[in-house]
RNA sequence: UGGGGCGUGGUGCAGUGGUAGCACACCAGACUUUGGAUCUGUGGACCGAGGUUCGAAUCCUUGCGCCCCAGCCA
């Protein structure tokens, strides 16, 4: 897609690095770790980008791994939902597919391993407990009354916490580190919690689940992996993973952690996300307007445009807030390769062309894809009445408007030169149907006593196919939706903008769903999933550029 | 205020001792049967203060600012 060539990145500098100095034997083997508790959005496809496209760099290899540690919050249905947006955004992760949960017996001996060696004790103390001897961010923490308790005595309590003898929360088992460390990581961090609910996989084989701190590291070192790559936010618990592994004396993959993408105009939390669908704020996960992957497929952007998207922007450690635009101008630039033109008009005025004899049908050239030669030609049908968009059409111009006016003359795509000469109004003053004149000498040619600077879109009334168009926009207004005091109050209202009436030229009545295609002078759009060929409905992924929509509002804003 | 991380044009990234680059955005122009695309050009940045050096975005000292951490979530 694009050539430019980027620096490479911190990470890949360092794994080039440490290639040339013969570390890890050659091998680069990453790993996608998501929670199957909620749909991947535009943030996770950075850290997909990461991971599967550094291997594929150094001809290794990433593992798909779910970290399904916490019963109660996850569901096979997101597991199979992450896989297919995965795929979809273009990585494969072949045989190797893993769970956490795969790990949870060994987990379980490494626990007994360190309760052994006097590093790990069994805990009475109530969640609330456990948070006050904490402590905080200045001040120490305090040992729990349990944390002298003998070897045999833990061996005895944790065997009978996985027999299922204690209710939920009774006990945990926790890491004998240090209660006064700076690193709040390092206070006794909890390994096992009792939940005595049934897991997507194991059912209800166990009753006491592995911390998301406690499995990692060691789902990591299990499956070989040489680079944990990871957002900052795991810098601090980096000590506790070497911990961990030190203490167990088996492998140790390098993790390096880099900043994740946070993208203007967009909320990604899984609550707000959650939020927004159970509202009825969207209309649900793939709702065009969510940053999920499901719904920036709904809503037409191209895989190409995602990845080519955080390509451009990079991998960093700064905290960052990408502009929306550059995700934009990603997917006009994909799609301005290879959608197809087509005509639709949105918002539709008949105009009449009263020198055009009544049955008269043209059948017109129109090119498929300037941008693309290989796309070919088509035919599409010229009537005497014509349907065109009413922004094409004023009584009273500003200056520098190149359209349709009483009296101007303007090009109609692909077809002749058409002059208005009246407009019809209703009662209210708006103007509902225009009359007009062809030049019938300007069909493939330029007339050379006059220049004719304004081409506008139309589709034949007689064979027009009606159509639904929905058109997108941010669904926040705030650049920083997570910022504002009240986020909800930051949506905006005209996220989407329903046209019910509007005509499209016959061939799209084809369209498949997921089709993209443009409809020249409005911007690209999409076949929606529940298009049909007799109820067409496209999605607008993205405007075209409109220079004109830009001088009208400066004006607008001079005024 | 304990610990960790980070400060380069509006935004995102390069540059780690030798004239500060790229992309998007912005502005101007060329071209145009999409006010699209394409092409050309302009403007604009090293968080501050000291210091080392012939020379500092880069090294040192110090100050300031932003982000993350006190789930039996991941």
């Amino acid at each position: 897609m694009s050539n430019l060539d980027q620096a490479p990145d911190f990470i890949r500098t360092i794994v080039a690095e440490e290639l040339a100095n013969g570390k890890w034997q050659g091998r680069v083997i990453t790993r996608f770790p998501p929670e199957p508790n909620g749909y991947l959005h535009i943030g996770h496809a950075k850290a997909l980008a990461i991971d599967f496209g550094l291997p594929a760099e150094f001809g290794g290899r990433c593992h798909l791994r779910f970290d399904d540690t916490n019963p109660t919050k996850e569901e096979q249905e997101y597991v199979d939902q992450i896989m297919a947006d995965i795929r979809w955004l273009g990585f494969e992760w072949g045989a190797h597919l893993y769970y956490a949960s795969d790990y949870f017996e060994q987990l379980y001996q490494w626990a007994v391993q360190l309760i052994q060696a006097g590093k790990a004790y069994v805990d009475d103390l109530t969640a609330e407990e456990t948070r006050d001897y904490r402590g905080t961010l200045t001040e120490p923490g305090k040992p729990s009354p349990c944390r002298e308790r003998s070897v045999a005595e833990n061996l005895d309590l944790f065997a009978r916490m996985r027999a299922g003898e204690f209710p939920d929360g009774a006990k945990t088992l926790r890491a004998k580190i240090d209660m006064a460390s700076p690193n709040l990581n390092l206070r006794d961090p909890v390994m096992y919690r009792i939940r005595k609910a049934a897991h997507h996989r194991t059912g209800d084989a166990w009753c006491i689940y592995p911390m998301y701190d406690w499995a990692h590291g060691q789902s990591d070192s299990i499956e070989g992996i040489t680079h944990s790559l990871c957002s900052m936010e795991y810098e601090d618990h980096r000590p506790l993973y070497d911990w961990f592994l030190d203490a167990l004396g088996i492998y140790h993959p390098r993790q390096i952690e880099f900043a994740r993408g946070n993208l203007s105009h967009t909320v990604v939390s899984k609550r707000k996300l959650l939020q927004l669908v159970n509202e009825g704020i969207v209309a649900g996960w793939d709702d065009p307007r969510m940053p999920t992957l499901a719904g920036l497929r709904r809503r037409g952007y191209p895989p190409e445009a995602i990845r080519e998207f955080w390509k451009r922007v990079g991998v960093g450690k700064t905290p960052n807030l990408i502009q929306v635009g550059l995700l934009e101008h990603c997917v006009r630039e994909e799609l301005n390769q290879r959608a197809p033109r087509m005509l639709a008009v949105l918002r539709p005025l008949k105009i009449v062309i009263d020198n055009y004899p009544a049955d008269q049908v043209e059948q017109l050239v129109a090119v498929n894809n300037p941008e693309d030669p290989a796309a070919g030609t088509r035919q599409i049908p010229f009537t005497r009445e014509l349907w065109i968009e009413q922004t094409d059409l004023m009584e009273n111009p500003p200056k520098k408007y190149f359209r349709l006016a009483p009296g101007a003359e303007v090009r109609l795509r692909y077809a002749y030169l058409i002059k208005c000469v009246s407009v019809v109004k209703n009662e209210r003053g708006e103007i509902v149907e225009a009359h007009c004149t062809y030049d019938p000498t300007t069909l493939n040619s330029n007339p050379t006593d006059r220049k004719v600077k304004g081409t506008i879109h139309w589709v034949a009334v007689p064979f027009a196919r009606p159509a639904e168009i929905r058109l997108y926009d941010h669904l926040f207004l705030s650049p920083k939706p997570d910022e504002a005091e009240d986020w909800k109050a930051q949506i905006n209202p005209h996220s989407l903008e329903r046209l019910t009436n509007c005509y499209v030229e016959p061939a799209l009545a084809a369209a498949q769903p997921g089709a993209h295609v443009q409809f020249e002078r409005a911007g690209y759009f999409c076949a929606d999933t529940d298009s049909t060929p007799t109820q067409l409905i496209f999605n607008r992924t993205v405007s075209l550029r409109d220079t004109w929509g830009k001088i009208e509002k400066a004006e607008a804003a001079d005024k």
